[in-house]
DNA sequence: GTCTATACTACGATAGAC
DNA sequence: GTCTATCGTAGTATAGAC
């Protein structure tokens, strides 16, 4: 709470008039973060039909903003404080199904090969994208859309059509 | 520390006789995670010869020592503790790199589709595996085994021959 | 190798003035 | 909406007996 307030520039104190607790502070980041994802991958399919399309159109839209500067702090959607209460721990995975539920229905349109799961590989692929800023660069390194590039050949063998 | 002493059944004063520091404990921990997946993909791959049977077994043999019990403490690879010193991050920071490099030689063996480059189709893949623990059920879900038939089928189309 | 006892610090949170 | 001041607690770590 010290380092936040000081980066915002208030006294630790002041943040209290905004969030009740510590905790409050964290549901709200994640929920602004994994809300930011969602409208950012909702305005890039709203227009598209074709399923293997929109997939794409969903994955690149997730990966810019993800790394789309500040948006780094989705990192949190991965991996929950194990000292964290239980209702808080309930708000913030409800938030990461929500997202998961939506992001699965993009691939109920595809036949998928034998023996695969859409959630199970709806999971991986997300689980894939959201570890994209534990190495990404930001300078010198791969840009967003290449990035984007090495996910699409990854994941269009699972879904040829 | 007290919630590890607890663990263990000894007092939190106890657990300094075996590790100078938290930060001492943390760095051994991925160590020890680190090593031993290490450890179970080598056994795996040593009598492989061809890339794709070699790189297929490499990945089956990461995901069952990674959700073999106890193996879930791995999780730590993925994320580092913001407040961490700079040399303990930069330990924990080479064994991530070094397990990164080993893992990216298993794919010079193939060509991959123009614009995609092997690192970051090798840090792709491992962000994805390492990402399975946080949505992975003991009980009720996919297998290892299950899962692992979902990442192949994910991967192969990179890497088609 | 584990214990008791404790020092010291950092943390989350509150009260009340402005 | 932010401040100053501070409370209470939990945390890491140390000292020294057994």
């Amino acid at each position: 709470m010290r380092d936040i307030a000081a980066e915002v520039g208030i006294m630790p104190a002041s943040l209290y008039h905004h969030f009740s607790s510590k905790e409050d502070l964290l549901v709200s980041v994640v929920s602004e973060s994994v809300a930011k994802i969602q409208r950012a991958v909702d305005a890039a399919i709203e227009d598209i039909e074709e399923p293997w399309v929109r997939f794409t159109a969903a994955i690149l839209a997730h990966v810019e903003a993800l790394l789309d500067r500040e948006g780094f702090q989705v990192l949190v959607m991965l991996t929950l404080p194990p000292e964290i209460s239980d209702t808080a721990r309930a708000s913030l995975i409800s938030h990461r199904n929500e997202y998961e539920r939506r992001f699965t229905s993009l691939l109920s349109a595809f036949n998928t090969p034998d023996g695969t799961d859409q959630r199970v590989l709806a999971n991986l692929i997300l689980g894939m994208l959201n570890s994209i800023p534990i190495w990404y660069k930001v300078d010198g390194g791969s840009s967003p859309r290449e990035i984007g590039q090495n996910i699409l050949s990854l994941v269009k063998g699972a879904f040829a059509q």
